[in-house]
DNA sequence: AGTTCTGTTTAAACCGGTTTAAACGGAGGA
DNA sequence: TCCTCCGTTTAAACCGGTTTAAACAGAACT
């Protein structure tokens, strides 16, 4: 329970002054080798780590990445894309010896407070913004706080932060193609809210690619919950034509819509084809399993992380980065229509 | 973009010292009113907040609490419990300034490593202990490392740490008395892997029940994942006698162990009763509805971040807390058995 | 008037690092 | 021999708070 050693021990111990230990920990050019090694040595003896209370203080940074999550649990709740989001931004920022801040805004508040409350309180050198609205606000807000931020997605506006994108239309494409194939023509989508950009990115791709094919799109809007899944099912299986074929924007509103199916005496897939996004934990395991689009969140978390941490550490013009787009995964959710 | 005020700027501005400025602000007997009030003044025309990285370095606290989770998907992904946990926990810290700081163990590391990092980092004031396990490893790591921590769940040792806990066997009881209730006479459960306080609470009360009523145990472990309650359900269903019913340790495994059932030509609840234990948000829309057992992980997360505030605040003594048990759920997956 | 309180206020040290400007010491040049 | 220069090292200021010990009033008491 002895206390940790700070720079001043292991100066006394190098016999040499505190400014030395931090020129030699921090490699800057200047003292000579011999007295470099002598210090890393004792450093070492003593088991020293600079305090980052300390260094937090003198260099005004907190060393730590914010993320601002909203309570609603229509956003995050089994939502399967923050778990490994975060698992990948926290493999970046493990070996860099930054720690991930998460706030959560309550029901009553903004997400902006929340944003408001990481740069007041000097939390974080930066955040990732998720979830990306069309016209943001948050963006301009961000640049007010003076906060550095990566958006997930490519902001439509301008944006004077770097984008990590992943493209949404090509698994959708790919969904839609693979229903087109088994025959369908009456084709539904349930899609995210309109305000997300991805939400529309998948909207949009779905109604090229049924126009690419000469059909006409349905479209009912859910709100990437269960409950908005199972709405937005009842509406369109109430249709006097109801679809064969559903696509939903996420894989929550595709098993709840999988479900409503099945409660309403539907047989999966043989009434109706049912298909998700996201390849959520439960899609391959509920029945019949889900058919949908893959996407490595993983990755996604890793990639912002590494953005974010070029533009924290001052880099000029940080690059926006592209990952490989979500892949089809075909399960039993999905075959062709009753003649 | 101007600099934020620093303290100093508020003693000139109200004509005083830093140091009065200091007790005023932290409400400290000892100035004249009139002062207190002039400073306040002073502080709040300035819209001056206290930066917390040089109170951190000043008084060695963190103003911040750790959560450690693992990467594995198995334990964190889907489970329910962590966002809204988390949101209990938030909703306590915000109103205090503090915040949470989350370690994500990487696989190849023991979770260990993650409260060894929090530690060495002083990036927390305190921890929580989730998934608590028998003869649990990390409450002597913590004892060691001088962190304080508060368990969820009570653990079998001896642990210097407050516990919060919320007890699953009465939740347990009630499911398993319904199926009893029902008619089920061949009752099997999904157990949760054994290291885990909780699971064997919820295995216990589950025999300790049958055995009230005269029936046998049936128990295959899962661990708590999808695929492993795919695994388990269809040991169970390959018995030469197969239950009529299987309660399973959580949500998660039941919905996969619903499907692994539909899958092999089974109806639910017709020739096979299913319950959960969670109430995840697609227990009500899977179909049939999961009937399964309701608690509150919110109320946890914030007696967890209230009990944990109290020991970082210096209390002496800080009670455990005893949240109200789980509550059935009754929905369409459980029903009588088929003659 | 001088002393002793008591209630206020302040100067200065401190937390543990980083950074700047100045000091130092030895080699090379005049 | 003395001066300069350069590479190395250090003392001290600084970041923005908290905290302790001492200074300072003014009132009360001899």
């Amino acid at each position: 329970m002895s206390k940790r050693p700070t720079i001043a021990d292991v100066a006394r111990r190098a016999g040499v002054s505190k400014g030395s230990v931090s020129f030699a920990l921090n490699g800057r050019p200047g003292l000579a080798q011999a007295t470099v090694d002598k210090i890393l040595a004792a450093a070492d003896e003593l088991g020293w780590r600079p305090s980052n209370r300390a260094r937090s203080l003198s260099v005004s940074k907190a060393f730590a990445l914010g993320l601002v999550i909203t309570r609603d649990p229509a956003v995050l709740s089994s939502d399967p894309f923050f778990p490994a989001f975060i698992a990948g931004v926290e493999s970046v920022l493990s070996t860099r010896g930054q720690a991930l801040v998460l706030q959560v805004v309550m029901a009553g508040e903004t997400e902006q407070d929340g944003y408001r409350r990481l740069a007041r309180d000097g939390r974080v050198d930066g955040v990732f913004l998720s979830d990306l609205r069309h016209d943001d606000p948050r963006i301009d807000l961000l640049v007010e706080l003076g906060l550095p931020a990566v958006t997930l997605n490519r902001p439509d506006g301008e944006s004077p932060f770097p984008a990590v994108t992943l493209d949404d239309r090509p698994g959708t494409r790919a969904v839609v193609e693979h229903l087109i194939e088994l025959g369908h023509t009456r084709i539904a989508q349930v899609a995210g809210p309109p305000a997300f950009v991805h939400a529309t990115a998948r909207t949009t791709a779905f109604v090229e690619t049924l126009a690419a094919a000469g059909l006409e799109p349905l479209t009912e809007t859910g709100d990437f919950t269960a409950a908005g899944g199972i709405e937005a099912t009842r509406r369109l299986l109430a249709l006097p034509k109801p679809p064969t074929a559903i696509f939903y924007a996420n894989d929550r509103m595709a098993i709840a819509g999988l479900g409503a199916a099945q409660a309403s005496g539907l047989t999966v897939p043989d009434d109706l084809s049912i298909a998700g996004f996201d390849d959520s934990e439960l899609a391959e395991y509920v029945h019949p399993g889900l058919t949908t689009v893959r996407a490595d969140p993983f990755a996604f978390g890793e990639a912002a992380a590494l953005t974010l941490n070029q533009l924290v550490d001052g880099a000029a013009d940080v690059p926006d980065t592209e990952l490989p787009p979500a892949q089809l995964v075909v399960r039993g959710s999905t075959a062709s229509p009753a003649v």
